[in-house]
DNA sequence: TAAATTTGTTTGCTCATACAAATATAACGG
DNA sequence: CCGTTATATTTGTATGAGCAAACAAATTTA
């Protein structure tokens, strides 16, 4: 009846997708103690040294003020520090952040593993897709 | 760089999308004054008077706390009203509340003709995988 | 170089959703 | 019929994300 309906509304079914994996990420992150944002995050700070908070808000798709916030979670435990230069604040990773690494990408794997059993290579390639879609949407404005 | 492996990270792809068709929800409901998630559960309750929270939870793959929360802002506003039997919570959609339906089935419409408008008929289909991937992956647990 | 504008970040507040524990009612087994 | 278990809801609390306004530094304009 009316789950029809919804079913057909992108809002209703990429919302419900989103808590659906949030869960299974933050089960395969915990071992990390962050949340799966958070690790990639950090992860995004291994590649560049000194990378910008705008830079990260970018690559993670994330508001300004949101980036801030996970910033000063991190710092909290001791994973980066921020260097304010200028009007920049530059983020860099500590040596216990560094030691995380691992465990991260094997976090990250254990993720994709788990839902690559149930939907296989489709998995990679809807996530692109998805990419693509809020790209587009996001363009019009 | 980095970017790439986000982008076949489905937690993170998904995330991105519902953040995006988010926003242009809201914007599309916000002549109703209501959230969109509300504005379902309203149209939810339309279709069957006295459903239960428990169903309505089911419908809209929201936990019962949720549920709980929506139905207070909603009577509220005076748009129903529960009425308790037994252990069971039932909802009846009130006339302010059933004088919004036009309203809503507007909202609703607008939000589908705007996403459509860039993805075409592929929005639907893509809503209508998002739901069956959402399944499948709640199915394993 | 002083004022005006732009840009990057932070702060205060709010929202949507969830988890866990508490509560209340119903159902079942003896 | 009583005690135990199951089910539905509520309450307290937490988290992730965002907006809007404030702030600070840099850049442009005059």
């Amino acid at each position: 009846m009316l789950d029809i309906y919804f079913k057909e509304c992108l809002y209703f079914t990429a919302n419900r997708l989103g808590r659906v994996i949030t869960k299974m990420a933050e089960d395969a992150f915990a071992i990390s103690g962050l949340s799966p944002t958070a690790a990639f995050l950090l992860m995004a700070a291994y590649e560049k040294d000194g990378i910008s908070q705008k830079e990260l808000g970018q690559i993670l798709h994330l508001q300004p003020s949101t980036v801030t916030r996970l910033i000063e979670k991190l710092a909290a435990k001791n994973l980066l520090y921020n260097r304010v230069d200028g009007r920049l604040s530059l983020i860099y990773v500590t040596d216990k952040g560094r030691a995380l690494e691992q465990t991260i990408q094997q976090c990250w794997d254990q993720l994709r593993e788990r839902y690559a059993t149930i939907l296989g290579e489709e998995g990679d390639a809807l996530s692109l897709h998805l990419y693509e879609v809020s790209n587009q949407l996001e363009k019009i404005e």
